[in-house]
RNA sequence: GCCCGGGUGGCGGAAUUGGUAGACGCAAGGGACUUAAAAUCCCUCGAGUGCAAACUUGUGCCGGUUCGAGUCCGGCCCCGGGCACCA
């Protein structure tokens, strides 16, 4: 036989499939369906690198296996090819970008296809293409039909050196996605697509869908659903005017001491009578419009904000009148853009009421039952207001702790406040009762009250206090005598204040008390218990807030999400397929004459006015009103670069068709993708965008399914061998076509399987491709010492199970592993059976398609090994009838045996006991007990 | 700050209803074959002690639960990703 020679092999295998089409899906089939689905890439000029095929490959493994298992797969292939890069170098070059994309998708299809993946080419998209562009401007129309595009003056993210408005998602940490730049901000009329409609759905529906736990939660909290209230507000002298405000906590409402609107709030203005300081007011509205979105947070420790004098507003629960503020921390956009201000439970209110000295009132506590001393049934309860001292003595850091000597109680001194007492005083005058020292300086109060249940057996009755904690540093050890009855009751102990722990202190609000000494006690922002509040005091959180949601408000769920930016002033991409007529304002383009065509251009700059290079070319842009046939003009925008990839999914099932994006027919037996790959950081464009479009089609009733993709799964990125990002800036991109050339596809297909968790990131490492290809190249060496047999053995249905299994988890590099393993232990044999040499490539064939079927083929075998039955595994052959069993003494191994699998207990322990390495560690020590774990461990302890 | 991942030999990584840590591969060292080299095959390979049998120690750090912890619990440290004044 020869040697092995993957260049000559897989060229002539990769040319035979596609001559053949065995990879084509066909759209009708006694088969059962299976569509996997891989983000179709962006063809940049730089073509592929290796870390592009990890996904492709994953995917086409399970794809072959689908196939061998009796599927009809769909496994498509297409590209995303509008986009900056392309445009970029077209205003570089001059290029037209229609030519640059038909260099690079071919330069793209060529080195995909030398890796041998099973993607149907007769099903190839290109989202450039007018007869595939012409439906994602049909599906526009039909937004714009249902009202969910719609135009608006909005706030835009916009990038001054792409001249270009970016939705949120692509700017990041305040810059550009693309270049870097930091974006500004403008106000722009913008096509906005409503996906905030769809926001509780897209929320909802991932209960239904099987997604990795970190992409649901990363939908969701981009999505941002939260429950809350939108509470009333009147304005004192107004004419009844309210302001709505939203907030998570009604709960609080008592504790409200402020309101504070949003700068941008649209109603400030009818307030404008009232200001008495409308000036300054309007100065830092017009100085929050100009910051930026960085600016505006990346001093965000620093609250500011103007108040607006003259306006009061009435606190609808506690009825007192309130001052209002505007500042830039509370956002236009979220919830009404307005919130009643808690500073005694929000970190932000806190900060800002710290800064201009407004009112902190505490409403909400933490509560805490004393599980060591919990009040006893029976007994009388006492109501009282409590004080816990901490005293520190500042020269050694020592604090004083009372030791009860008739109770096992360690506390600080402590004891009640009476009415009208300020709480420094009482705590100072327990101090000094207590212990005798009186020189306490620096007296301050730690945070708020904690409510606690306790049984005081001192006084033989239940306790429900009310305590805060005051601290004091010691200002000199002078100290009085203390009372006979005080000295009988407690020793006076100092101790460290790292001994002070919840299980050391009898105090059952310990935890509270050292959460507070060390991160700081600004707002209580948990929920609790209410204090202060009229009639909802002593009500729970959760139920005073649906309570006081009923009562002062309604209840509301508000998200994060905001509407889509669909407009771009760019070149390539989609003309957005609209007309502005002087007569009829905004016309769709009728549907007959779809597409709205991509002009040429000469220059491919957008303006500097910020409009597309489109608008420049008057005879695309002026045209006819399709309604009144008067002078109108063309909408120069163009689509966002998501546009096409949002349902690029369902023109595969019927790429051809010109009458309708895809048939009903194919729709129904294709959809929905049942197995869809993606990079992580599509996680919040691509993903929600696409379930968006799929979702609105649903409700059209064009697509049968309303969640596109039954399970989403993610791949990790291929590192440089540094383990830094492949970049071509960076130079350490290693291109495929150098690896094909010098170890073959098939090669670098099993290494890429082979070299980390498929989810994981990896480290490319030049030096770790041999081995793959040495396992290769014992396969290919094995195939001479074959024989006519068809035993097989334990091995090779372990490896059947083993993967069968871990290509469905996604275990690609332990599935390669065992293969590994199994073509060791044959090549050990002095010759192989057949049967056995077969299914192992059967199992392989998935993996390494070339070499497979090269092998199958030679050994007599017509048909492909890719629509060859998959191999099953008999569970009777994998059952051991021996197990190696560990004997461990106190938990150490100390030998093992071997025995039959169903050995009973008695006669392991009896085994056990006699090996000479076991006996030696018990021989003259007493066994205290023996476990057994069967056909796994005999533990012993002595 | 908050929410997700992750931390295991020289390297990539195996091992979860708690049960022999380091599978498989790379690199390294030794040997066989060869005039020689490549290829191939065999052996060694966490650290430490020992002639050996064997023993000690070891999965980011500290503590706990358990006959037994990489795996579970509590408290930290570090790295990667996402969000970030969202009321």
């Amino acid at each position: 036989m020869n040697e092995y020679d993957p260049k000559e092999i897989e060229k002539k295998w990769q040319e035979k499939w596609e001559k053949s089409g065995i990879y084509h899906a066909k759209d009708k089939s006694d088969k059962p369906k299976y569509y996997s689905l891989i983000e179709f890439p962006y063809p940049s000029g730089d073509g592929l690198h290796v870390g592009h095929p990890r996904p492709y490959i994953g995917l086409d493994v399970v794809s072959r296996k689908r196939r061998m298992q009796g599927y009809n797969v769909l496994y498509p292939i297409g590209w995303d090819a509008f986009g900056l890069p392309t445009e970029n170098y077209a205003i570089k070059t001059g290029k037209d970008p229609r030519v640059v994309t038909k260099e690079n998708t071919d330069t793209f299809r060529r080195q995909i296809q030398s890796l041998g993946i099973s993607f149907d080419w007769s099903r190839e998209i290109n989202t450039t293409d007018p007869k595939y562009y012409k439906w994602t401007q049909w599906i526009f129309l039909k937004f714009l039909e249902k009202g969910l595009a719609y135009k608006a003056k909005t706030e835009i993210n916009w990038c001054p050196k792409d001249k270009i408005g970016l939705a949120n998602e692509e700017v990041i940490d305040g810059r550009c996605e693309r270049c870097g730049t930091e974006v500004e901000k403008r106000e722009k009329e913008q096509w906005m697509l409503a996906i905030t409609k769809y926001a509780d759905r897209l929320h909802g529906d991932l209960d239904d869908v099987d997604y990795p736990e970190r992409v649901k939660i990363q939908q969701k909290n981009w999505i941002g659903r939260s429950e809350g209230a939108e509470l009333d507000f009147e304005i004192a002298d107004s004419k009844r005017q309210v302001v709505k405000v939203f907030t998570t906590r009604p709960d609080t409402i008592f504790g409200a001491t402020y309101l504070v609107l949003a700068p941008e709030h649209p109603e400030i203005s009818s307030f404008k009578s009232q200001i008495s300081n409308w000036k300054e007011v309007d100065e830092y509205i017009e100085k929050t419009k100009k910051r930026t979105d960085i600016e505006r947070t990346a001093d965000s420790r620093e609250k500011t904000g103007v108040r607006l004098e003259g306006m009061i507003a009435i606190n609808p629960a506690s009825k007192e009148e309130i001052p209002v503020f505007i500042a830039d921390y509370v956002l236009p956009h979220y919830g009404t853009g307005a919130i009643m201000a808690v500073p005694a439970h929000d970190s932000r209110d806190y900060e800002f009421a710290s800064k201009f000295r407004l009112p902190i009132k505490e409403v909400v506590i933490p509560e805490r039952i004393d599980k060591r001393n919990p009040p006893v049934q029976g007994k009388k309860s006492v109501e009282r207001r409590n004080v816990h001292a901490i005293v520190k003595n500042p020269k050694d850091g020592k604090v004083i702790v009372l030791k009860w000597k008739h109770h096992p109680w360690n506390t600080f001194p402590m004891g009640g406040v009476d009415d009208g007492e300020d709480i420094i005083d009482a705590a100072k005058r327990e101090v000094l009762e207590e212990t005798g020292y009186k020189d306490l300086a620096n007296g301050k109060v730690i945070g708020g009250q904690v409510r606690a249940e306790y049984f005081a057996a001192h006084k033989d009755e239940n306790r429900v206090a009310y305590t805060s904690l005051v601290s004091f540093d010691l200002a000199s050890e002078e100290r009085d005598e203390i009372s006979a009855e005080e000295d009988n009751a407690h020793e006076v102990l100092w101790m460290e204040e790292s001994e002070l722990t919840p299980e050391f202190m009898t105090h059952a609000e310990m935890d509270v008390w050292i959460d507070r000494l060390t991160n700081g006690h600004g707002a209580y922002t948990g929920n609790g218990v209410l204090i202060n509040s009229g009639d909802f005091s002593e009500l729970d959180s959760e139920e005073a807030s649906k309570k006081i949601a009923g009562k002062f408000g309604k209840s509301v769920i508000t998200y994060k999400l905001r509407d889509w930016v669909f407009s771009r002033q760019r070149y390539w991409g989609e003309p957005i397929p609209v007309v502005h007529c002087g007569q009829c304002g905004v016309v769709p383009v009728p549907e007959q004459d779809l597409p709205v065509l991509l002009p040429k251009v000469e220059n491919y700059q957008p303006t500097d006015t910020g409009e597309s290079p489109l608008a420049n070319i008057s005879e695309w842009v002026n045209t006819r009103c399709p309604k009144c046939e008067g002078d109108a003009e063309r909408e120069t925008d163009v689509m966002p670069n998501w546009a096409g990839s949002s349902w690029y999914f369902l023109r595969y099932m019927d790429p051809n068709n010109n009458k309708e994006f895809a048939s009903e027919k194919n729709l129904k037996y294709w959809a929905p993708v049942d197995w869809y790959n993606g990079g992580m950081e599509h996680t919040t464009l691509h993903l929600l965008y696409s379930r968006f479009w799929n979702k609105f089609l649903f409700d059209l009733g064009l697509v049968p399914e309303s969640e596109p993709y039954k399970k989403r799964t993610s791949h990790g990125l291929i590192l440089a061998e540094g383990g830094e990002k492949m970049s071509k800036s960076k130079g350490n991109v290693v291109n495929p076509d150098k690896v094909v050339e010098q170890f073959g596809a098939d090669t670098l297909r099993i290494y890429e399987m082979f070299m980390g968790p498929f989810e994981q990131a990896v480290a490319w490492s030049e030096d770790s491709l041999v081995g793959p290809r040495r396992f290769l190249e014992k396969v290919w060496r094995m195939s001479e010492k074959l024989k006519d047999s068809t035993d097989d053995s334990l091995i090779l249905h372990e490896t059947i199970k083993k993967v069968t299994e871990d290509v469905e988890a996604l275990g690609f590099n332990t599935a390669v592993s065992a293969l590994m393993i199994l073509v060791n232990d044959l090549d050990k044999r002095v010759e192989v059976s057949k049967s056995e040499f077969e299914t192992m490539l059967l199992l392989l064939a998935p993996l390494a398609p070339h070499i497979t079927e090269e092998l199958w083929q030679s050994l007599g075998h017509k048909d492909s090994i890719h629509f060859a039955k998959w191999p099953e595994y008999d569970e009777s052959k994998i059952e051991r009838s021996e197990a190696v069993v560990v004997v461990q003494v106190n938990g150490k191994k100390r030998g093992e045996f071997t025995a039959p699998i169903d050995i009973k207990e008695s006669e392991a322990f009896k085994t056990a006991k006699s090996l000479p390495d076991v006996t030696k560690w018990i021989e003259d020590k007493e066994v205290k007990k023996m476990i057994y774990v069967p056909g796994k461990i005999v533990s012993i302890v002595v």
